[in-house]
DNA sequence: AAGTGGTCTAGACCACGGC
DNA sequence: CCGTGGTCTAGACCACTTC
């Protein structure tokens, strides 16, 4: 028999896809049965096999469950650890006041470790973003980040006091973002950091430097960043 | 046709190990390719579904790596991120000369916060296990270990300045460790640590609390570890 | 006993990569 | 072009859970 695809899309997904779908709307919640197998391949008119790796699929990436002789059912809401998210998305997930604040855009071209952090020539143009964060009116960390001038030009004029860097470089520079790798550390306030931080000289403060990576293997964006010890821990999930 | 199982194990399983085990003889190297598909299906006497199950399931586990049009290829050997690992398996990876040594080991039952974070009642006696680790013969972290005195019973009585805790809670108590949330954050060195140390009393040290999980998804263990920061980084990678 | 997921067959066509 | 992985069919038997 012929494969026939309505949209484009391999017939598992459309499985999927429609199993998404009543779940974001509500229609499914968490514990409830999915179809079986059986009536998902009656449902699409597609053979045991194929609505198996729909399910199969869903169960990888962990928004159903799958128990052997009893059914499948849709997981327990996600925790989601150890993800990536913008300054932006991790407060909107709180509901706290939040706010930032520019201290500094430029283009730079003498940060030889940093061009060399981004696998760029030594004196490769980057441009800098200074910004000070702050959460319920008080300051709690200081991130510095840095980018590729010629991947980026242009950004300079990007209005960053108002808008995240994250959503102005997903959306105006097609920007992907798969992972960071972060190494973490502790040390103490210098003056300048102590003084916009609101801390006393020498507090301890923990430094999280994050190279994060595009979904085309490419270094993209370097990040320091400086936190208030005594308002900020870092969550984290390991694994065995 | 009959399913005929030699060893009891799943086709598609026997030959997964018939790979993973030329991978581990050194026969099969990254970057070699892997018999293709129609080559197992015929090597193994499957169908073409269970040799594609096969290497499908090998690659989830980030084992092998599949290019349609091309092959299926060793991956590159795996860099362990976030991975939940003892500091005798840390430091077995990186062949340093390491040490550890006892400072303390005894039972408490006035540790509230810490039965809390165990899921215990409020006055449940407690193992406490202190350590102080060291490289190359310079201390560089204290780590701090609570058990459920009830649960690890005998376990004052172990050899732990020679046998690393982890295996001894494996082998001899059938723990099997699934995660732990750790909780990150910088603080500054009080005397006691700073003189076990041997940094500057004030100096910042980076903290990490964790709460280990074991499969069966209690709670196994307390750790709060203190980190020398100038001799010590988290690395960790996280997701989008 | 009925229904579920887990494994498997013996084919098929498609889209892509390298030669 | 040929070989590769990606998708798919229309069945089958097994092991397990639930009732």
């Amino acid at each position: 028999m012929r494969q026939v695809r309505p949209n484009g899309l391999p017939a598992y997904k459309r499985i999927q896809g429609a199993i998404l779908k009543r779940l974001e709307s509500g229609q499914l919640k968490p514990g409830d049965a999915v179809d079986s197998e059986r009536e998902l391949a009656k449902i699409h008119r597609v053979s045991l096999m194929t609505a198996r790796h729909a399910l199969a699929g869903l169960e990888r990436e962990g928004m159903v469950v799958r128990r052997r002789g009893a059914g499948t059912f849709i997981a327990p809401p996600k925790i989601h650890f150890n993800k990536l998210m913008s300054y932006t998305e991790q407060m909107a997930g709180r509901s706290l006041a939040v706010s930032s604040k520019l201290l500094s855009l430029g283009v730079i071209d003498t940060e030889q470790e940093i061009a060399a952090r981004l696998a760029l020539p030594a004196t490769s143009p980057l441009i800098k973003v200074e910004r000070l964060r702050l959460g319920a009116n008080e300051p709690f960390a200081i991130e510095t980040c840095y980018l590729s001038a010629g991947d980026f030009a242009g950004l300079t004029q990007s209005p960053l006091d108002r808008i995240s860097l994250f959503s102005i470089l997903e959306h105006d520079y097609g920007l992907e973002i798969a992972h960071a790798d972060e190494e973490i550390d502790a040390t103490t306030a210098d003056p300048h950091t102590a003084r916009l931080l609101g801390i006393a000289h020498d507090a301890p403060v923990l430094r999280i430097r994050q190279v994060i990576y595009s979904t085309k293997g490419k270094t993209a964006l370097y990040v320091l960043g400086l936190y208030r010890s005594d308002r900020h821990t870092l969550l984290i999930r390991r694994f065995r």
